[in-house]
DNA sequence: ACGTACACCTA
DNA sequence: GTAGGTGTACGTC
């Protein structure tokens, strides 16, 4: 090689993932072996070498090589294990077209290399900087950034998917740093992917600044300590040792011990009858075809040529099972999506797993063209699309409106997006709208006439009329994300919504547990796009601007977008809902639940003002006065709720014990550790812990509350999520009515605030020991089931077997400890844990756990054989095949596999009783509708194991006993439990008299 | 204006 | 030891 030759190294194997996630995941029609990376890579070098052999444009190889990882096992993993450890194992269609890419190379009569012990970027750096001492130009086929350190002004980069050429400017563009000191940068910032440590909140940007003010990484390791900012400055000495390794980590070997030498990389000619035996083997006709005519060469006369795949059972997916199919209790969904799929392009017979790979192959990394966004004007425009909407059978729906609340809410406009059969039977393409109904302009002052309606929008209620008919009509699929909110807005515009899905919630029974659920992180994961960010169309802080005064135009390509995002996330997700099997979870806890929890969150609860507002004046006259003690005890004024300041007062002016520290190395101030001073005989952390309890009431619960009375209807309207938890539970916000106070007196008051209307009471129905009762289930233990068959008290019930105390007479702390140990076990017991519940050592907490295992072997079984499934699938599931996800139930650090654990062998059980609530939620309706209580029963609140009602005083006899069958028999018929399941259930006023 | 730490309320 | 949400202080931008 000499000065002038053009070496190409082509890097394989960032080309086959890269290609397999961008590109659509073609499959051979004779067998259905997966080719889509193998023939992305035969176009590219295809494309490539034609273009590269016309010498009249850019650039000429003279040498060219395709250089492939050998395995995992490098050098890295020497230095460091946890090298890209967090890596997942590659996709099941991708594993085949390991080994067709090298043969395609053969094919293409192109060198293919591969070094154990070395990644393909360490044989591309050693050969880049030889080829580059000899004078040879170099171009390395790659967008992956961990090469940009490898850029001269010799040495380029080409994206080839991108057809674009990246030299140092583009790297410093894109990185804030010139190639020399990506290295340096990559040391700071570290990388998730490779699971390489950095400095903690040091990002590219941060990495770029500090380089550039200090030169280069030494220097600025060097002189660290000079940082202004004190987290900044402190992360970063703190790291130096994750600094050095990642050096090591990201630094490219030019020293790899090449097989074949510079010269042994001249471009040979091409073989075409090899090409084209191997490309009709692929049957990729298309370029078949191109490259016989290329070449010169008579397809029909070539045979193809064999080649060797490994391709087995694991390429294919799991069978659908059948008591999994979709149930015909929503017959609406049903049937729309039988009619959308005959339209649409998904071949008959697909399977499920063949039509979620397609579906995954189509709109991954599909560009979403949000030019093509239509704004509705006018009256026929609307009709058009809702006619359309109707043959398609689906319809994407969203709703843009002036607040985050949904009661507050008012309709701005809505968007649609549709399938597009109209064009070509090519149903991948899809078309949005947006139909502003509510769009103002205008001064907003006193001295104009005010807002106005802007021109070109459909009058509202023409507008609602027409949806009206596309909305309630069951034969249609609305699909939605977070639908019960749309459903919530439209409801209090008169309009039912029915037929419906919900791509949150699909993401939520695939997934939970992995990320949230937000449409958002949903196009990035599932489509690979980021959609238009709110904040750029409405402003933020200061700016923020209510829907209703952006711009229709910019309206339109937001809100068009969400609802063409969210119909791609449908396509996407309902085939794999059915490959996983998990269409019942779907369609019997979280579909049917979305009008329930509306129903309840809009008609909200009662609150009694004079009652929070006189709480509220008690408990600041009380902590006023435990105000003035504690400074006088202190001897000085301090910010009591400051745990820093408290901290220096307690630990360092009055040099008291410090108990444990807190994790950024503070001395705790927690409850626990003022108890234990207390405990001592100090008067101080008493007076403490009083006062932030009374604090904690007024702040908030008593002075918060009220806030949230809604203006009109007088009540507090929670918000619950359906998909916030991994478990399964519900979560309650703004404000949270699952944590008003219980377990004392002075926190009790305020439940006193929440009160019927006159004519009713408040109706709580709540599950006994829940928990217990499906871990007696799931666990199958013998004197935990008879215990609950027998009604005796399961607490003592524990206690009498482990400490062979009996039931009659037994001291309260014997109880105690047992009922310590069995909410224990439902959380995944540890020594530790238990240890600081009981405040006894570890070591008898230890005795404890041994002594309960050796009485209830089962549970130990259960605990194991959970673990163990976690550890095989990453999830686990519930007895109504709820999925729960534990991505790091493998990691490599032990305390974070052990928290993994104890998730895992809780979230079968907590998840079990929120699935069995949630079967309630979803039952309690119609049975008190057929037993003619619909009107007088309204279910209100769920906290976890307790349901809420408001009822008419007259039918609260008639609504008891309804509620409590339907409570306690809402596992069946899924479900038969081993053990009963007991509802308790109380009338009153106020809701501390009812619980 | 926003994010994180801490503390504390619930099942 | 599980699962959540909220208020205050405090740091950084």
């Amino acid at each position: 090689m000499k000065n002038g030759d053009h070496l190409f190294l082509v890097d394989g194997s960032g080309f086959i993932f890269r290609a397999f996630h961008a590109l659509p995941a073609l499959t051979r029609k004779s067998d259905g072996l997966p080719v889509g990376a193998v023939s992305g890579f035969c176009n590219m070098m295809w494309k490539l070498l034609t273009e590269a052999r016309d010498t009249s444009v850019g650039v000429t190889p003279t040498h060219l090589a395709v250089i492939f990882d050998y395995s995992s096992k490098t050098f890295r993993k020497d230095i460091y294990p946890e090298y890209k450890a967090n890596r997942s194992a590659p996709p099941e269609e991708l594993i085949p077209q390991f080994g067709l890419i090298r043969q395609a190379t053969r094919a293409f009569n192109l060198p293919c290399i591969e070094t154990e012990g070395f990644e393909a970027d360490d044989i591309i750096a050693t050969y880049a900087r030889k080829a580059e001492a000899l004078g040879a130009d170099v171009t390395i086929v790659s967008s992956d950034k961990d090469l940009m350190q490898l850029v001269t002004a010799n040495v380029h980069m080409y994206d080839a998917m991108k057809d674009k050429q990246i030299g140092i400017p583009d790297v410093i563009e894109k990185w804030g740093v010139p190639p020399e000191k990506m290295i340096d940068l990559q040391s700071l910032t570290g990388d998730s992917t490779d699971n390489i440590p950095g400095i903690p909140g040091i990002g590219p940007k941060t990495a770029a600044q500090l380089l550039e003010e200090y030169g280069d990484l030494d220097t600025l390791m060097a002189r660290a300590s000079e940082i202004k900012q004190n987290k900044r400055r402190e992360n970063i000495l703190a790291g130096a040792e994750a600094v050095k390794l990642s050096r090591q980590l990201v630094t490219l070997r030019t020293d790899v011990p090449l097989e074949l030498e510079l010269d042994a990389l001249v471009l040979e000619r091409q073989d075409g009858p090899k090409l084209v035996g191997f490309l009709k083997t692929m049957q990729f006709n298309s370029l078949t075809k191109r490259v016989a005519d290329a070449c010169d060469c008579d397809a029909n006369a070539i045979d193809p040529s064999p080649i060797s795949v490994e391709w087995g059972d694991a390429a294919r997916g799991p069978d659908l099972d059948p008591k999994d199919t979709p149930t015909n209790d929503t017959p609406a969904a049903e049937s729309a999506q039988a009619k959308a799929s005959a339209d649409g392009t998904d071949a008959q017979g697909a399977t499920p797993a063949s039509l979620t790979a397609s579906r995954d192959a189509v709109f991954k990394g599909q560009e979403i063209d949000r030019s093509a966004y239509v704004t509705i004007r006018d009256l026929e425009a609307l009709t058009q699309w809702i006619a359309d909407a109707k043959d398609c059978g689906l319809v994407a729906f969203d709703t843009e409106t002036t607040s985050l609340d949904p009661m507050q809410a008012e309709l701005v406009g809505v968007s649609l997006a549709l399938q597009d059969n109209s064009t070509s039977p090519d149903s991948t393409k899809i078309r949005a709208a947006y139909v502003p109904l509510g769009h103002k302009a205008g001064a907003d002052d006193l001295f104009s006439d005010g807002l106005k309606l802007v021109e070109g929008q459909i009058p509202l209620g023409a507008a609602l009329d027409a949806l009206k008919d596309l909305l309630e009509d069951t034969s249609v699929l609305k699909i939605a994300q977070n639908l019960k909110y749309d459903y919530l807005v439209m409801k209090r515009h008169g309009i039912t919504i029915a037929g419906f899905d919900d791509t949150m919630l699909l993401s939520y029974v695939l997934e939970a547990g992995n990320g949230t659920h937000g449409m958002d992180s949903l196009s990035e994961r599932w489509l690979g796009h980021t959609p238009i960010p709110y904040k750029d169309v409405a402003g933020s802080g200061k700016s923020l601007v209510t829907f209703d005064r952006v711009e229709i135009e910019k309206a339109t390509a937001y809100a068009a977008e969400d609802a063409d995002v969210t119909l791609r996330l449908w396509l996407v997700l309902k085939p794999r809902l059915v490959a996983a099997g998990l269409t019942r979870v779907y369609e019997r806890l979280e579909r049917p639940l979305i009008p329930v929890l509306a129903m309840m969150e809009e008609r909200g609860i009662t609150i009694d003002r004079q009652i929070l507002s006189r709480l509220s004046g008690e408990l600041a006259q009380k902590a006023a006065a435990f105000e003035d003690e504690i400074y006088e005890l202190a001897g000085e004024r301090f910010n009591v709720g400051s745990p820093k300041q408290l901290g220096d007062i307690l630990f360092g002016k009055m040099g008291l014990p410090g108990g444990s520290k807190t994790k950024t190395g503070q001395w705790s101030t927690s409850a626990q550790v003022l108890e234990d001073l207390a405990a001592q005989g100090e008067p101080l952390p008493r007076k403490i812990v009083d006062w932030r309890q009374l604090t904690k009431l007024k702040s908030t619960y008593t002075d918060a509350l009220p806030g949230y009375v809604h203006p009109e209807t007088k009540r507090v309207h929670t918000s619950y999520s359906m998909a916030a938890t991994t478990t399964g539970r519900l979560s309650s916000s703004e404000p949270n009515l699952q944590n008003i106070p219980v377990r004392n007196a002075e926190g009790r008051k305020i439940r006193t605030a929440f009160i019927s209307t006159p004519g009713h009471k408040l109706l709580s129905a709540d599950y006994s020991q829940i928990e217990l009762r499906v871990l007696a289930h799931v666990a199958d233990i013998p004197q935990l089931r008879q215990a609950f068959a027998d009604d005796i008290d399961i607490h003592a019930m524990t206690a009498s077997e482990m400490f062979g105390v009996p039931i009659d007479g037994m001291p309260s702390e014997v109880r105690r400890r047992a009922k310590a140990i069995n909410f224990g076990i439902i959380y995944g017991i540890s020594a530790f844990g238990l240890a600081n519940q009981l405040s006894i050592e570890r070591s008898e907490a230890s005795d404890y756990i041994k002594k309960y295992f050796e009485r209830f072997p089962g549970i130990k079984d259960y605990m194991e054989s959970t673990k163990e499934f976690a550890r095989e699938h990453g999830y686990v599931e519930t007895i109504f095949g709820r999925r729960a996800h534990y991505p790091e139930i493998k990691s490599s650090n032990a305390s974070v596999r052990a928290f993994n654990e104890r998730a895992a062998i809780n979230a079968p059980i907590q998840g079990a009783a929120a699935d069995i609530i949630r079967r309630a939620m979803v039952q309690i309706e119609p049975a008190l509708t057929k037993a003619g209580l619909g009107e007088k029963t309204r279910m209100l609140l769920q906290v976890h194991d307790e349901l809420i009602f408001e009822v008419e005083d007259e039918a609260i006899e008639a609504a008891m006993p309804v509620i409590i069958t339907t409570m306690e028999n809402a596992a069946m018929p899924a479900v038969s439990m081993r053990v009963p399941l007991k509802v308790e259930a109380r009338a009153a006023h106020n809701w501390d008299e009812a619980h």
